[in-house]
DNA sequence: AATGAATGAGCCTTCATTCAT
DNA sequence: GATGAATGAAGGCTCATTCAT
């Protein structure tokens, strides 16, 4: 059946977010799949190709569906938004994508530079453009690609730091309401500096350090 | 000799930075560290006291020195260059620190809350303290503690990311006059938005999303 | 197949009663059976579990098989020569289980207390209450208690002792005629003595010392 | 100092006798007599070495005191009791010697022959002198030989299966009360068949099987 | 007379993978 | 289309031992 090979992947999706490609073992990912341990090998080769196969699986659009005609502000917010209900709270394959990014950035795979090429790369790509259109720089400017890192950055911190915020923090939990809070605050925190950022390149008032 | 020790930590600073503690291998430590397989059991007793005195060694006050009299603007200011700089480029065990928490928070390891209480906890308390002043709230609101995640998160992105970040931003290269760049560019974009929450406090303008 | 199990258990078995449990190796275990180093794993989990599988496999019924409808005397000399029996030459598995019994007794496993309670408990119990019945007393009494000891211990020693005994005895050895008159001896000896308790209980004539 | 010397053999002694050669180890032994890891091979050579003072340490004669004037039978429970004492409750190194020879026995070490040879062999043969004398039959002579191995055994079994005991028999302790009655037991068990024995050999009435 | 440091063989176990069915 | 069985490399760790001091 073709159902197994499904079964794998959503099982492994799971497997792959919480431990990361390295700490993952097939025996695992079986297991969950209620499938031989052979399957993994029968149906992708080996445990990379599951691994992409996840990936791909996963991938799916975290900021594809925001619109472009709207505003550069209102393509940030959405964007923001966007990115966090995909890791927080999505339907299906809840929070696979970022956390499983988060493992690879911090503990490159095989994998790792088809992955930023192909995954993280164009996210990045639009994000910078819309945010190079907020302060009036290029694409490639330094200060936009330093912005970009600054709105991404807030934005990964979720998924990276899950289990210590949830250590820190007493109380908190990802829930729809929190992912709307935090949304919201970075999205504010953001767009202030950007602005000011813009502001300040056609000289009115300084806000310097 | 204690010289076999002192190589065994600095050469495990190396390969848990590098890979973090799960992949990190005994063997390849101690291959490095030009000692017997034995050397980690004789030196630390296990892999996970060797872990320990690894953190031990690279804590040491990213932020501790950062003076407290001065104003809690200059402080933030001080402090995320104080991270960035350990994080960076310090002359002993460059980057340890960051990119092990960086291990740490995605990969939680055995000694995971012994880390964060210890190690990681403090740092953020302090961080909240500073920036509750500057926004005019306590250090346990929820608005403090969102401002203090969106401050952090810009700063431990390069510890995480730098593998993508120099894969996205070709000649990116983490040396002292980016660490400055990059911590001036923090401390502005934070600061702006920081300020802009106090203000808001005393309500004369809305700078909302 | 399920027939590298079967040769695992059967290699183990020799192994773990010439040796003990502690000083046996998995490895020595899975070159006897023409096995893979971790066959053991694979087929058990670990090495106590396979152990405990040897256990049961030669477990099977040292003195099961001694009816209940005959009288203690006959009974206790059917016990006798079943262990005997058991422990020298069995068909299968020759002397295995009386030779692990004894390494457990002097070196326990971390399966000591199963093995008492679910393997050597009932054996015990069966002798004493057929020794009682012989001597006139409850199985609980301490006289049973000590008369068990006596008969059990004269056979186990065979089974400790058989390295000793075959170096301090020129010409023994554990075969057919020897196993009988052991037997016979042990018999005999015991039931001189069991029927001389049964009697000063019913005061004719002292036998003490 | 010679001081060290004595107090590894001290503590050798109670871990040889608690965990047997294979199992013991020079680490713990060093450490229980406060000792370097290296004191053991300075002061003795090697293990094996260390095994062997010991033993020359807890031989010294458990039946050696019994004197040879008396008649057999009162010699024959002389040295039982003498054997349970020494087994349970010397003054010094308390329970060593039975305990390390039941290892020995169940799994024999690198010095097993010389053990048999020295020690063992010495005690079973005076044993089989007396017994002989009380039934009447050369020392060498089967019987002789196996009514020796009854006395034995049934000591020995209190050495060997002391855990065993303390788990099947509730509330039994090796205490020198304990130890008496055990030791009246022994002998009375086995003085009544020895002296069937010896009348059986004069016929007057069968004691059959 | 004694030790702290270091060694290398070997322990049990786990891993991704392969093969015959 | 799928699997149970088996593999060999490598994992962390413990051991008795040795060496330079």
């Amino acid at each position: 059946m073709a159902a197994t090979r499904a079964r794998l992947i959503e099982a492994a999706g799971e497997v792959f977010a919480e431990h990361g490609y390295h700490s993952a073992t097939v025996r695992d990912i079986c297991a969950r799949a209620g499938a031989n341990i052979a399957a993994v090998n029968y149906h992708f080769g080996d445990k990379t190709e599951l691994y992409l196969a996840v990936i791909r699986e996963s991938v799916c659009s975290a900021t594809d569906l925001v619109p472009e005609e709207i505003g550069p502000d209102e393509q940030l917010v959405a964007m923001i938004t966007a990115m966090l209900r995909k890791m927080g709270l999505a339907a299906e394959h809840p929070g696979w994508h970022f956390r499983i990014m988060a493992h690879e950035m911090v503990a490159p795979t095989p994998v790792f530079a088809r992955v930023v090429d192909e995954v993280i790369g164009p996210q990045y790509n639009r994000l910078r453009g819309v945010i190079g259109r907020i302060i009036g720089l290029p694409p490639g400017h330094e200060q936009t690609r330093l912005a970009a890192n600054s709105v991404v950055a807030q934005v990964i911190f979720y998924a990276h730091g899950r289990p210590v915020i949830e250590r820190l923090w007493p109380g908190f939990a990802m829930n729809k309401r929190t992912v709307t809070r935090i949304a919201r605050h970075i999205a504010s925190f953001s767009l202030c500096s950007l602005r000011a950022m813009r502001r300040a390149r056609r000289p009115l008032k300084e806000t310097t350090l």
